[in-house]
DNA sequence: TTGAAAGCGCTAACAC
DNA sequence: GTGTTAGCGCTTTCAA
C-alpha cells in the first residue's frame, strides 16, 4: 500500500494524496475526501522511513541513560515515553551501563539513525562532557537529572537545594539537633548540590553540623558502611543523598538495635518505590517525575524551533517533602523521665 | 556526506563503495583499502534511513513492556537492549501503562515505523492475544516472560513450575511442614503456572497444604492483605508467587509481631533488586535474566531465517534458587525446651 | 487547487 | 570485480 495505490484509486495524483495526508496544504474538499476515502478503504499506512529520508526528520528521540536499572530511572522513562508518544514520537532506548565510553558509541549510533533530538541522563559530569556537547551541535539536545558542565546543553533537574532545605526544614521542626550526612563523592551535579546545601542549611541546627557527614556512592552499601563511621557522633538524624543510602543506614541502624525513629531519624531523596517499602517507610524528598517529563519534551521543542544555537536554558524544578515513618515522632532525649527544658 | 561523495574521492562507482561499506559482496583488496581510506578521510556516516528505505530493514526491534515501572523489568530491559546493540540493533522502546488497548496502539505504531521484529511482554494473557497474532503475522515477534495462548508465536520465559519445585524442595529440608500460598489471580501465565506448581508439589509437605492459599494480584498491597487472612491458620512458610507479594507479606508479618524466619519463612520469586534489601533478606527464585535476553535474540534471529510460518517454538529457562535470611533456621517447634523428636 | 517531475541516499539487479 | 541503472515511498518545488 503505497501512496501511488491510493492515487490511483482515487483518480487524482500521488503530489495530492501526499498533500491531503499529511495535510500539508489546503486542497479542495471534495478531492479531500474522495482521497480519504480511497486510503481508508485500501488500509494505507505511510511509510515512516521513506517520509524521513525525503523531509530529513525521523519522528524519533533518543533517549540515553547511565543504567535502566537505577530505580529512580523507570517512573522517569515512562513518563518520558508518554509525553513523547504524545506528540506522535517514537523512542530509541540506549543503555550505557554506567560508562562514559559506552555513552559515547551509543550516542553516535543513534546520531547516525537520524534521531531527531536527543533525551540525555549523563554518566558523568566530568567525562561526558565531550560527547554531549558534540551530540548538542548536531540536534536538539536536553540533559535531564544531572547536569555536563554550563552552557553545553538545554537542561532539566530537580530544585536539589531546595528538596535538601525541606528536610532539614522538617528535622529542625521535628526537634531533631544533631543531623549528619551520608552523600556521595565526585562532581555529579546531584551529588555536589545536596551536599552542598546540606552544609548550607545544617549549621542552622547545630554549628557541628556541617562537618558530621561521609562521602561515599549513591549506593545501598556505602549507606551501611557509612553508619559505622556515623553512628559513634550519636547523630539523631542521618540526611541520606538518595534513597538508595537511606535504605542500607536503615538496614545497618537496625542491625547496631538503633531506634528509628524515635533514636535517630532517616531521611532520603529521590522517593523512588523502595522508600515506601522500607522499614520504618522513608522520609523522603520527592522528584517531580512527570513535571520534568514534560519540562524535557518542551524544552526539546522550543530548540527545534530556535535552532542550535541561541543560549542554554536551565530549568529547575520543586521538589516535595513525603513525611513517613523514619522521621516520626523523637523519643524524649532524656528518656529516665525525669524534666527536660525545651 | 554521501556515498557519492566517496565514490569520487575514491575514484571508483557509487555501488563498489556501498559494497565496500555495507560488506555486502566481494570487492578487490586494493579498491576496498582506497574506499576505506576516504570515507575515514571524509568522515563518512551510512544514512540508515535510506538504506532502510531501499532494503526494507531498519535494524530496529520494538521492545513492547506491559509497564517499565514493573521492578522485574528493568533488568531484562537492559539485557535485551546490550543483546541486541551488540548486533547493531536499535531498541523502539513502548510502554503500554498496564493496558491492552494502549499496547494495541503501540504496537501499530511500531509497525509504522517499520521494524524489524517486535519483543514483548504481554499486558494480559487474553486480551492481548488479538494484537499480538495480527503483529505476529508482518514481523517476527517473541514473547517473553509471560505466554499469550498457545500457537500465537514464539515465547521464551522461565520454567515457573521449577522454580516453585526448588522453593517447596527447601523448604521441606528446612523442617517445613506447614506452608501456604499467596498468588495472584487470573490468567497470566505466571499466575497460573506458579501457582498450579504449589498445588502439586505441597501436598508432599502436607495433605491440607494445597488448600491453603489465597489468590489475589502481583503487588506488595495484596501481599500485606493476603497475610490477614492466612496467618490465623498458622502455616510455617508463606510461599508468595513474586517478591513484591513477598515483600508485603514480610511487612504485614513483623505489624503482627510474627517471628520470621523463626516461626515463618517468607519466600518471592524473581529476584528483584529489592528481594536482598527486605529484612530479613529475602529466599526467592531468581530468573536468568541475561540468558532469557540472549534466548530472545536468538529466537528472533531463528524467525528471520524461517520466515514467519513454521511452529512456534517455546524455551522454558531453568530458574535458581536463592536462599537468604527470610527462610533460615526455624525456632524450635516446642520453644519451652522440653525435648522433641525431630 | 492540482499535476509532473525531481530527487532524499542507498541497495540490488543486471551487465560487462 | 566493478560500473550502470533503476528504483524504495515520499515530499516538494515548479508549472499549469
Amino acid at each position: 500500500m503505497t501512496l501511488k495505490d491510493v492515487a490511483l484509486a482515487s483518480g487524482c495524483s500521488i503530489a495530492t494524496v501526499s498533500r491531503v495526508l499529511a495535510g500539508t496544504r489546503s486542497v479542495g474538499a471534495e478531492t479531500a475526501r474522495t482521497v480519504r476515502a480511497a486510503a481508508e478503504r485500501l488500509g494505507y499506512r505511510p511509510n515512516h522511513v521513506a517520509r524521513a529520508l525525503r523531509s530529513r526528520s525521523t519522528g524519533t528521540v533518543g533517549l540515553v541513560l547511565p543504567q535502566i536499572t537505577n530505580p529512580f530511572f523507570p517512573t522517569l522513562v515512562r513518563e518520558l515515553e508518554h509525553a513523547l508518544h504524545a506528540e506522535g514520537r517514537a523512542v530509541l532506548l540506549a543503555d550505557c551501563d554506567d560508562d562514559p565510553a559506552t555513552e559515547a558509541a551509543r550516542i553516535s549510533a543513534l546520531l547516525a539513525r537520524q534521531v531527531d533530538a536527543l533525551l540525555l541522563i549523563p554518566v558523568d559530569e566530568r567525562h561526558s562532557r565531550e560527547a554531549v556537547a558534540a551530540a548538542a551541535a548536531q540536534v536538539p539536545l536536553v540533559l535531564l537529572d544531572r547536569g555536563c558542565g554550563p552552557g553545553v546543553a538545554d537542561s532539566v533537574a530537580v530544585d536539589n537545594a531546595a528538596g535538601m532545605a525541606l528536610v532539614l526544614a522538617h528535622l529542625a521542626a521535628t526537634g531533631r539537633r544533631r543531623p549528619c550526612f551520608i552523600g556521595a563523592a565526585g562532581t555529579a551535579s546531584a551529588a555536589v548540590e545536596r551536599h552542598t546545601a546540606y552544609e548550607n542549611g545544617a549549621a542552622a541546627l547545630d554549628p557541628a553540623a556541617p562537618g558530621r557527614l561521609a562521602l561515599g556512592d549513591f549506593s545501598v552499601e556505602w549507606g551501611r558502611a557509612a553508619v559505622d563511621r556515623l553512628w559513634p557522633a550519636r547523630p539523631d538524624a542521618v540526611v541520606c543523598a538518595n534513597d538508595l543510602i537511606a535504605a542500607g543506614a536503615l538496614q545497618r541502624l537496625r542491625q547496631l538495635g538503633a531506634d528509628v525513629p524515635g533514636e535517630v531519624a532517616v531521611t532520603g531523596f529521590d522517593d523512588i518505590p523502595l522508600a515506601g517499602l522500607a522499614d520504618p517507610a522513608l522520609t523522603t524528598v520527592r522528584q517531580p517525575v512527570a513535571d520534568l517529563a514534560a519540562e524535557a519534551a518542551r524544552l526539546l521543542s522550543r530548540r527545534r524551533a530556535d535552532g542550535s544555537s541561541g543560549p542554554c536554558h536551565t530549568v529547575r524544578l520543586a521538589p516535595e517533602l513525603v513525611v513517613r515513618a523514619s522521621s516520626g515522632a523523637a523519643a524524649p532525649a532524656v528518656p529516665d523521665g525525669s524534666f527536660r527544658a525545651s
